[in-house]
DNA sequence: ATGTAC
């Protein structure tokens, strides 16, 4: 068990198996990160990976003050399971494609009017809702593929027999510009507690954790239609977000960056589109700051991955993966930034959490069609 | 990540 925990002082630590992939860049920012003012805790996830300044895949907590750059600017950004109403049975793959691949990147006007509040239209952002956006985000169908928990399953309404959707968005254009503007008022430096600036902050944080788990439903929503089925969400799970929370006994704030709450049940945590989504419940958090892993974590930089892959798989070859799914991706960039080849392996970071004793696996889940973008603006 | 910068 202490093989996985690994401290690199009083103060830090990371969750790893001796075969997680772990960048030494990312440690390093661990570090820096938890030499910030009023920073007591700092645990990095084993799909940690470095960012911009700060690692992403870390739960961070501070006491006194918080770091709204710590929460990125995709605030809220997480993600959403639904169970949908079709069967595993006959996968229709060729014609779920060619509807899937139909559908335009944005909503319509007219059927955001129809699905959106008066208050939510007036939203500068609201073009962006029911859109999944780029980078690491995705719609994906996937399917069952082995059943540790019976019993939890049923109690979550999944069905075995029916497809899964799986949606990794977050606030777009929103949560942006709430960090932009408040980094530009107050620097790094980050906000102190009960400060106006602070409250103001939280406010607007807020916001997009709502605009966020919006967009999620509104992209499924609109998936879902496409294809002509029905959904129930299941899950919803934001990664990105600050909270106030009592750590230890401690009043603080609990940063988390691509980690995934473990204290508000169950959790899906993707591999990457070629590889094994994961069910699991969490069991003790005490030792990762009531988080978990969110996903795979990038391998390799964005910028390198297309002259590490192009000579060996053109787009094509790249839209289809070893586990026999489908990807939707008419962005040449993007589809050499998100293959599997660039992201560690999702076994090597369930086995890292399972070893510590953070979670118990319900399912795996295998992916069977990703959606990132059909190029069209519309349609 | 992102109504993508000089």
């Amino acid at each position: 068990m202490g093989n996985f925990i690994r401290p690199l002082s009083e103060r830090v630590s990371y969750i790893a198996s001796d075969d997680t992939w772990i960048e030494s860049n990312a440690i390093q920012q661990l570090s820096t990160t938890a030499s910030l003012p009023d920073m007591v805790q700092v645990v990095g996830m084993p799909d940690l990976h470095p960012g911009r300044g700060y690692p992403v895949g870390a739960a961070f907590f501070s006491v006194n003050r918080f770091y709204p750059a710590l929460v990125g600017n995709d605030i809220g950004c997480g993600m959403g399971l639904w169970q949908t109403a079709i069967p595993v049975k006959r996968p229709n793959l060729d014609k779920l494609e060619k509807r899937i691949s139909q559908m335009g990147d944005f909503a319509h006007s007219e059927w955001l009017q129809q699905h959106l509040s008066d208050e939510m239209m007036e939203s500068p952002f609201s073009d962006a809702l029911g859109s999944v956006g780029g980078g690491n985000h995705f719609a994906e169908l996937q399917q069952i593929d082995q059943i540790y928990h019976s019993d939890s399953l049923n109690h979550l309404g999944l069905n075995p027999q029916h497809l899964q959707l799986l949606v990794h968005s977050g606030s777009r254009g929103l949560g942006q510009a709430i960090l932009r503007r408040h980094i530009e008022h107050a620097n790094h430096s980050g906000l102190t507690a009960g400060t106006p600036e602070a409250e103001e902050y939280l406010s607007e944080h807020q916001q997009a954790l709502n605009f966020a788990e919006l967009n999620r439903r509104l992209i499924a929503h609109r998936l879902l239609e496409q294809i002509k089925t029905t959904g129930e969400c299941l899950l919803d799970i934001s990664h990105n977000l600050v909270e106030a929370t009592q750590i230890n006994g401690t009043d603080g704030w609990l940063h988390r960056k691509g980690a995934s709450p473990a204290n508000r049940g169950p959790v899906i945590i993707p591999g990457s589109r070629g590889d094994y989504s994961y069910l699991v419940m969490p069991t003790t958090s005490d030792i990762s700051l009531h988080s978990l892993a969110h996903g795979a974590g990038r391998k390799w930089m964005r910028t390198e991955c297309k002259g590490r892959l192009s000579e060996r798989f053109s787009p094509v070859q790249l839209s289809r993966t070893e586990l026999g799914s489908r990807v939707i991706c008419q962005d040449r960039q993007l589809i050499y930034e998100e293959a599997p080849q660039a992201y560690k392996s999702i076994d090597t970071v369930i086995d890292s959490m399972v070893g510590s004793g953070l979670i118990l696996i319900l399912a795996r889940l295998k992916p069977v069609l990703t959606y990132k973008t059909s190029g069209g603006k519309n349609e």
